[in-house]
DNA sequence: CTTAGTGCAAACTGTTTGCAGAGGG
DNA sequence: CCCTCTGCAAACAGTTTGCACTAAG
């Protein structure tokens, strides 16, 4: 894996975020150090970087990906609201690992834990549009 | 809401499949007996009838929308590798509920566990094709 | 009758891909 | 200098929507 130039923004972006930002909203950052960077470069690096386990691919419920500047398992929380994504440490501990193993002829390698709320700076601000409160 | 013709087919299809379902699998059924049925008319119902809480909307990280003939709380557990998605019904019992109301700002409203493996079916069965465990 | 529901085609969103040219190692 | 990576545009998959017509109640 070649450390190109678009590469190591996309990778300082997303960790100087601290945040859960999807594709695009990447691009729109990197596009301000690069302009002529393409969304595809944006999807094919994040790809690339989460595949090389740098970062973490998030797939929230029926929602866009957003990519994880945190590598550690952990779970997540989004908000109902505005679809923002939060990591939550204690999901793993509410779980009793022992008994999940096998399961109606499945052998289980794996779960997730994704919690859903109203995250604080909305439950603070009115919700503008009356329909922003779906699923 | 009318039950119209279409509607009651593909629901009743969705109950007797005992399965989850896609929209297209779904449309790909009901088309047998109803065979200018349009995709735009399975999409708009299932809606509707999850909107009535009829059938279950479900909506596996980063997959296609699946509908659920079970409308009764429970968790689901999806194959690696056919993604077929079953019930479970233990899950929720892994989970100790009390501590889950609030973390980091969030007032937390609810929360879905996934669980991944490799089904009966496809541990007998050879994984035909080479790139069949992605994720 | 009235108005929700339908079929069709076209639009839309998020993501991926083919290609020719560029630049990292 | 080679070959991975890029930018661009076009393709793609899943889903939604505008419209004129149909049918449920």
């Amino acid at each position: 894996m070649r450390m190109t130039n678009q590469r190591e923004i996309i990778l300082k972006e997303l960790q100087k975020s601290r945040q859960h930002l999807t594709a695009d909203e990447l691009y729109e950052r990197v596009k301000k150090f690069m302009p002529r960077i393409s969304l595809a470069t944006v999807y094919r690096n994040l790809e690339t970087l989460s595949e090389a386990g740098i970062i973490g691919k998030l797939e929230i419920s029926g929602r866009q990906k957003r990519f994880d500047y945190d590598v550690h398992v952990h779970d997540h929380i989004y908000c109902l609201q505005c679809h923002r994504v939060d990591n939550i440490e204690f999901g793993r501990n509410l779980v009793d690992h022992g008994s999940i193993t096998s399961a109606q002829g499945y052998r289980i390698t794996g779960y997730r834990i994704e919690f859903k709320g109203v995250c604080a700076s909305c439950r603070k601000n009115p919700p503008q549009d009356k329909e922003s409160t779906h699923e």
